[in-house]
DNA sequence: GAACGCAATAGTGTCGACACTTTCTTGACG
DNA sequence: CGTCAAGAAAGTGTCGACACTATTGCGTTC
């Protein structure tokens, strides 16, 4: 049984991404972009467990670049690792989803308050300006290019509450969730309501209205979140649709996150 | 000049960790929070370059396992990357600093506000008992004691908020400022405040008063934070007080954080 | 024929080596 | 004297190899 269902070499990678065989443009980065995209794309799946040497081959890299990447990502959440057992693909669990968009519903209020505390109103302006650029053809847009307008539009607030520690904090939470949220967009089901959340928001940011922005945030970051739990059934069954066989279980507590 | 104010292998160890001969108890862990230590301790000085050979020929393993702690440090903000230069102790700044104990805030008033509106009265008196045991003597135990302690109290509260991810953005958070919460303690100069401000809060959760448990935290931080302002001075001038020559500047944009 | 070991296999953790890049030193030139 | 360039030295990034651990598969025993 030297390999069945195992999937050989570079039919995982994204078809951007060819192996290189000249050695240069940074090993390591390259490896952690392409990872974490094929954790974002489901490509590796929830709870499966990560193989160096197979990762390693299909990148055309050695390990090294390779767990240097996963040790980034396992910091950042995306896979954790087990002494001696190696790297998992994060689960992709209900709770855990709806506790990461309540993080980010708290930063994201958070930070609407910093920014109608401290921004100038060029600032606001700049907010204004970058939703006015977008939002026309926002909802005939592809999935991806929503996505990115949509966490352009909140990591701007994120820069504008003048605390790069938001900032990051919001982007990382952003690329935990991106996987699920493309689905999601890809359903389309309420990016109408979408556009007006962000119109009001921005109307509230002009007015400085607090109060009346961070209501608006939270029910948009909450009608996301019910929107999500439907698309998190699909993306179930999406992964494991093609009967491909159920991870096996894995005993042993992983370290860290 | 081989090498005359480099300090030779051993001399920054703290005395608890003794370089292993033998193989065993998992390398990269230990070097992970070895690292952190001398971070935490400033034995690692900010903006100095990190030379990962002779780190390696001081824990006494290769440079693999230290490579695998630093990039993990870095995802955790304690250490910065730039390539082909190596990783950069974090810079000691007041606004990064300040920016830090603002998410901080941010993080535990959502915390209190989540745990008096989800935790049951035995999870809330187990609060009060984590308190009730430590108040005592607290005032008189040794800085690191208090610092542990009180991490505890507000980190039982981001647990009792029913969020993990809460605990550890929090446990995140005060890893970073742990440094220079030590040295602010030291200082004592608010300590008293300190203990009746954790016994409001603990009588506000028991009244679930959320809005006044939260403003409790707020000025809380607050408190702490000018404190800090105080403490960094102290920092500034403990660090770099044996005329060590400051670390050079460095040129190039470090990756990530 | 089910449970239990035991050998074989697969996979992680760490090492030392080396190529490439950055930084320092030295010495020629203005 | 200061500037610059070339070479030397130091340091990072990656590799392939190997030791050790976990897992799988097989044969044995009850």
């Amino acid at each position: 049984m030297t390999e069945t269902s195992e999937p050989t070499p570079t039919d995982i990678l994204p078809s951007g991404a060819e192996i290189e065989t000249r050695r240069s443009a940074d090993g390591s980065e390259r490896a952690y972009n392409t990872i974490r995209k094929l954790l974002v794309e489901f490509k590796l799946k929830p709870e499966e467990r990560i193989n160096e040497v197979h990762l390693a081959k299909t990148l055309g890299v050695s390990r090294t670049p390779i767990r240097e990447a996963l040790n980034r990502l396992a910091s950042e959440g995306f896979v954790s690792l087990t002494p001696n057992r190696g790297f998992f693909v994060r689960s992709l669990s209900t709770e855990g989803l709806l506790d990461l968009y309540e993080l980010r519903s708290i930063i994201e209020c958070a930070a609407f308050r910093l920014m109608c505390d401290r921004a100038d109103d060029d600032q606001i302006d700049r907010l204004r300006g970058y939703w006015d650029a977008i939002v026309d053809g926002y909802r005939d847009h592809p999935p991806d290019v929503i996505l990115t307008e949509d966490e352009g539009f909140h990591l701007l607030i994120a820069e504008l509450s003048g605390n790069p520690e938001l900032f990051n904090q919001l982007s990382a939470i952003n690329a935990r969730i991106r996987f699920i949220r493309r689905i999601q967009i890809e359903h389309r089901s309420h990016n109408k309501n979408q556009v007006s959340s962000h119109s009001a928001i921005v109307a509230a940011a002009i007015r400085r209205d607090v109060e009346g922005g961070v209501e608006l945030l939270r029910q948009h970051i909450e009608m996301t979140v019910s929107a999500t739990q439907q698309a998190l059934k699909d993306a179930l069954l999406k992964v494991f649709s093609p009967s491909e066989p159920t991870a096996r279980k894995h005993r042993g507590r992983p370290r860290s996150a």
